[in-house]
Order: structure tokens, then C-alpha cells, then sequence
DNA sequence: AGCGATATATATCATTCTGGCATATGACTG
DNA sequence: CAGTCATATGCCAGAATGATATATATCGCT
């Protein structure tokens, strides 16, 4: 899903600005969807050259020039079409796991201290959903999305919790042979065929 | 973490050609970590510029020519050191939570069609972990992120299971108020200071 | 009063990545 | 023998990221 689709979706929820915008990935979107400046800009101007959205500028007194963005009417039924057609899916992209998975090239000291960040992100975003959890005016489409956050990063949270002493414990003693994982090079030499 | 870097580590594991590392991230890395050919072969080009990586030509009969690229010591030594800066995160992309968060939105049908689709490709991958889990030759920091994988998917199953019925019932009859959710623009109008 | 930090607000840009396309060969299938 | 699938490499338009630039206003600290 494009983020000029997401946007067209933000404003569907009420007017705003780029920076409105960009606080709301940061903040209800931040579980499951981000974006930037360099694409939020860009998308909403060109959403207005198709004739999605409008706007008009508000002088402020407290702040510098906003546009404050509004959705057409064709901007809502295209938002509502692209989202009927959008497929159910997600992609997860963990730094985390690369790092795991390659725990045998990492020095102890170093695995341990992932591990221990990665706890306390999850910790901190758990910590964040519960703060807006069971908030008024929430649709049950957000308390859907806020609910599964939730269960997911316990879930998480339990995982590494039981897991980290065993990894931990079979990196420091190798189970089977000790120097293997310096030379996990030449493995595959069956090439002469 | 560039994809350029996850290549490296690829090679860290054996030699391969551009296409076999495109199948490491459909299968092995494939629940935390995508990349296509676009950015697979551009980046296998740079890693050689930078003798991180060599390449010998293979002459296949039952295959077109292949170019079987193998890591030298500076990309090795590169990798270990690029892995052990990386900080530990992860970031979601979402398409499903964003129609969950819009449900609203969407007619009944529609909604149960997508929360049915979900269900069906976290099914699929939970089956895929759970055939290649326990496999000799897997180091533990691989069994990690299997584990892990399994563990989250077990969750949001559960989560799916317990609550798409509370989703539909409230989608169906809303709990307050019936037409709601159609006219949910004009609420920030605070604009005149 | 001044200094730096933070928040609001918009915008551009190089680099990177995706997803689709083009190309080619061999194997299997109907 | 045409169609499709698996193997294999590569390019390209469009999209996104992350950094940077530019302003103004507020807030705490000294």
C-alpha cells in the first residue's frame, strides 16, 4: 500500500497538515506502518494535482503557515475503492532476527546486549499501546489493531524471556564442536560436476 | 540494515549465485527479511567492486551460465563487523492492520474476507516454520528465529480466532450509534484562534 | 537578556529498494 | 510442439527512506 493511499486514509479521518500526518505514523500508524517527510510531502501534492484533496493555508500566530489539508469527495471514494482491493498482508523487516540468526558470529558480550535492546523496545512500544488502550472515541477497528499490538509484543516479550538463557547458554558452550562456527565457509564444493 | 549487507552475510554461509540468495530470502529469511532481485544483483556488482566478494563463472549443462560468488576475508571480516554495529529493531508493514484500523470503512463481506485471508496466510506460514523447525545442521540462533516466528504467529492466530467475532458483531450492529462511521470528517474546526 | 533545545511546519535530494519487464535455456506436460 | 515452469541474469521506472535545509516560536536555564 502506497503512502499517498495512507495519507488519502489519514484525512479521511479529519483535516490535516504533512506534519499532522507524520505524527499520526509516529503514533497510532507506528505499530504497523511508517513513512517519512520525503514521501508524506510528495504524495499529498500529488493527490491534489489528481483532485483528491484540497487546501488552504492558515497564518498562524503560534506557529509558521499550515496547510491544512482536506479530502474531496472523489479522494473518499477512491480511498474507500483502493481499500476493498487491497489484499490482506504483512511484511515484517527485523534487524533483530538477521542478528540472531547469524548469534554465532557475535561475540557473547555483544549477543547478550541485542537481546537486552530489543527487550526493552518491545517493552517501551507495550508500554505505549497500553497508555492509549481503551481510550474514547477509538473505533473497534483501532481497539482491533491496539489489541493485537498488544498480544503480539507479549508474545514477544515471553519468547525472548525463555529463550535468551538458552541461546545464551549454548553460544557460550557449543554443543557439539567448539571452533565451528570461525570457518563456516567452503561448504559447498560439489561443483566439478 | 541494506540488502547489500544481508548479501554478505548469504555468502558468509556458503558460496551462491545471485538467484540462490534470492531463494534464502523466500525460504530461510523469509519471515523477517525480503529482497528482490532488483537490489540482489546491483549490490553483488558494488561487493566486488569492493573485493568484499569474487566470482568464477560456471558453464551449466542443465543450466544457463552461473555466477557462483564467494566472500573473501576483507567481506568477511566487513560482515562481522557491520553486524555487531547494527542496532536490534524491527518494523512492521502492515497492510491488514490498516484495513482492521479502516474497518469501518468497508462493507461486512469485505471485512470477513479479508480477517478469512489473514488467517489463511499466517496458517501457511506457521505450517512452513513448523516443517523446517527441528532440522539438523540448523545452528540455535537459527532455531531462535524460528521459534520466535512460530511463537508469534501462534499468537496472532489466537488473537484472530478470539476477536474477528467482536469485530464483525460490532461492524455489524455499532454499538452507539448506527451512522457514525459515514461522516467521520469535519471534527478539527478549532481552526478560528 | 541571551543561549541552546525542542516543537511546529514545509520541502528537496541522493541513495536505495521494489516490482515489473526482458532475455535465454532446459525440463516437463498435455 | 506449444505452453509453462524452474533456473539464471540483468535493467528500469517509480516509490520510499533518511538526511539536510529553512523558518518561526516556545521553554528552561544561567
Amino acid at each position: 500500500m502506497r503512502v499517498k493511499t495512507l495519507c488519502l486514509g489519514a484525512l479521511c479521518l479529519g483535516d490535516a497538515t504533512g506534519y499532522d500526518i507524520k505524527k499520526l505514523f509516529e503514533n497510532a500508524f507506528n505499530h504497523f506502518h511508517g513513512a517519512s517527510f520525503g514521501s508524506i510531502y510528495p504524495s499529498l501534492k500529488q493527490l491534489e494535482e489528481k483532485g483528491h484533496v484540497t487546501h488552504r493555508v492558515e497564518a498562524g500566530e503560534k506557529h509558521p503557515d499550515r496547510k491544512l489539508f482536506h479530502v474531496t469527495d472523489e479522494g473518499r471514494a477512491s480511498f474507500l475503492s483502493e481499500l476493498a482491493q487491497t489484499p490482506a498482508s504483512e511484511q515484517l523487516r527485523s534487524e533483530f532476527m538477521v542478528l540472531m540468526f547469524f548469534a554465532h558470529l557475535l561475540p557473547t558480550e555483544v549477543l547478550q546486549q541485542k537481546l537486552d535492546e530489543m527487550e526493552n523496545h518491545y517493552s517501551e512500544e507495550l508500554n505505549y499501546l497500553e497508555s492509549i488502550s481503551g481510550c474514547e472515541g477509538h473505533t473497534s477497528g483501532i481497539d482491533f489493531t491496539i489489541g493485537m499490538g498488544k498480544e503480539v509484543l507479549r508474545s514477544k516479550l515471553k519468547f525472548l524471556q525463555k529463550q535468551s538463557k538458552t541461546l545464551l547458554a549454548s553460544h557460550q558452550n557449543p554443543p557439539d564442536s567448539v571452533g565451528n562456527a570461525a570457518h563456516a565457509n567452503d561448504p559447498q564444493q560439489e561443483s566439478s560436476s
